[in-house]
DNA sequence: GTGAAAGCGCTAACAG
DNA sequence: CTGTTAGCGCTTTCAC
């Protein structure tokens, strides 16, 4: 059996008002008889009282649980960032659901509003597809619901944003490249960004690359192993000698590609992540990458989101986290 | 402005009653007019309604939730647990709250009180610490509380439990290694398991061994990275040539440890990890493992759980998953 | 300082 | 076939 508010009121002989006021310690609470507020946290105590969530929900409007829509935890990347989530959001004192999703409009629209049907307190938004034309979105701004938008590759006005600045991570990335010999880096970015009107990595790595006078290429690769296998066999046969790639996932594809075909890296051809996961320092050679704080993106997101929860009022933040460099064994040393 | 049920009871003209009834499509939905039916139906859709959460799983003591707990998923296995039941649960209708613990009594307890009190409607428990001796868990078994406890290296009588069954995989591979020519395999067991009253893998290791007239030799190891390259670096000096290693990351941390004493795997060492994420497919070289099958080691868990919470009468079930053995560029190719 | 009462949105008997 | 009624357990406003 279950204790209840009424079972505690029954026992200490007031009203459950008085138990309910006292046990969130409201204001009122300090008002109180001392003796009265006594007797009923022991009471409660002593009959084990556990406030149900489901009726506090129902009553307040408040679930204490926020959401984070992701691509799939089978990913390293997302695995990361929802385990620093999952651990965060405890610490904070909220639960967190977390909704894997395909990088699918409909797939995500979907999670959102059933999320919402839910009434999670907020959400984190890091997804592909939910851009600003979409009228979920839209509807999620009009309403004044708080979101973040985790690492989207274009910037919004409208919604609070926290994203990677790839900038120094890269900056420090090519500039170790060029130290170590090479006049040009090639960079292999993901597929779908191809045609997406967004900054995805490859505009900075541009940009980094023409400001330190490097030349810099660019081909596309999509997600699967296969793929990146196949590329990093291409690259095998190419004259590329210095490699960055989107993501560790990828980048580790790249190398089995190139170590398949007999390549050496780093003798044969010096090769860069992006991500920085935990993991991919295990890999073997360790991967140097241009690595994401997974902590202060997500830190810096709750703060927001937790922020625009108690405050409706509050008005967008748009916060860049800096990127940096992680040597590894996967490019010469210098 | 969210639609609710009276809202669509006023348009149509009757009551929230019928109006839920059709909405859940409930038995005695069908022996309404038609023509009523199908207007509620249309007014839901028009209203754009969703119903809530919160309200039905007060009043329904039903929340259309399953928790996981387990490890930190900033580990690979639990990862690849967690999102495979996020997956599964997901298509069964369910929304998953994952709770990671560290392996320690108290705050596994605390996470799975936290979660009762959510009136999540069964779990998934992939513990170390809430065993039998437990009064949490004797208390949720006296309870008659949905759950099933997840690849316990002990047997419980009064739980349901579905687990990986090592033995089919560690034969396969143990006999590979016999076929390569080896009399004997050193097994690196979890430090943890080592005072504990269980049959941890290493026994089942044991029995395969002695089937197989092998000579078996085991030795401990924790799970952080150092100690696992440290165990590496021992293995290095030692003069054992063939080794298993009780998870994906203990191995690939003793393979880091071998290669920076400049040894060569699978040249001077033959080894062996368990668990099989798809990561550990990506390592180089690509690890032979003992597979665990964890698509159906959720499946199974899930059938279960469902099982019992629609019927409470349910028996336990006890399920054992078969392991396999997958070769990997780690051992010699025999 | 404490209690009474209304209501959150939905479900589920039971009555008509 | 449909409506009535009474909660689920808690929050919150207002009255005593």
């Amino acid at each position: 059996m279950v204790t209840t508010l009424a079972d505690i009121a029954q026992h200490v002989g007031v009203d459950v008002s008085t138990v309910s006021i006292v046990l969130n310690d409201r204001p009122k609470a300090q008002r109180l008889l001392k003796e009265t507020r006594q007797r009923i946290l022991d009471a409660a105590r002593e009959l084990n009282y556990q406030s149900s969530f489901t009726a506090r929900a129902l009553a307040s409007g408040k679930t204490s649980t926020l959401a984070l829509v992701c691509g799939g935890i089978d990913n390293p990347y997302f695995a990361q960032i929802a385990s620093t989530a999952l651990e965060q959001a405890a610490k904070l004192g909220y639960h967190l659901l977390i909704n894997a999703v395909r990088w699918e409009q409909e797939e995500e629209r979907r999670g959102v509003q059933m999320l919402l049907s839910r009434q999670v307190d907020g959400m984190l938004l890091h997804t592909g597809c939910l851009n600003d034309d979409s009228p979920l979105l839209k509807q999620l701004i009009k309403d004044n619901y708080p979101i973040v938008m985790l690492n989207l590759p274009k910037r919004y006005q409208h919604v609070s944003e926290v994203y990677s600045d790839f900038y120094p991570g890269l900056l420090a990335a090519v500039t170790h490249l060029k130290a170590l010999g090479h006049q040009q880096v090639h960079f292999v970015e993901y597929l779908r960004m191809k045609h997406q009107p967004v900054a995805p990595k490859s505009v900075t790595f541009d940009k980094v690359c023409r400001e330190l006078g490097v030349k810099a290429s660019v081909s596309y690769c999509d997600l699967s192993t296969e793929a990146c296998m196949e590329k990093g066999r291409q690259l095998a046969e190419s004259p590329h000698q210095a490699v960055i790639a989107y993501s560790d996932n990828a980048t580790i594809g790249i190398i089995n590609g190139l170590l398949e075909l007999g390549r050496d890296v780093p003798g044969d051809m010096d090769v860069i992540g992006m991500d920085g996961t935990r993991w991919s320092e295990q890999y073997n050679p360790s991967l140097a990458c241009v690595v994401q704080d997974d902590v202060q993106l997500i830190s810096q997101s709750l703060e927001i989101l937790l922020a625009k929860i108690k405050n409706p009022q509050m008005p967008c933040s748009h916060v860049a986290v800096p990127t940096s460099f992680r040597m590894g064994r996967s490019v010469g040393m210098g």
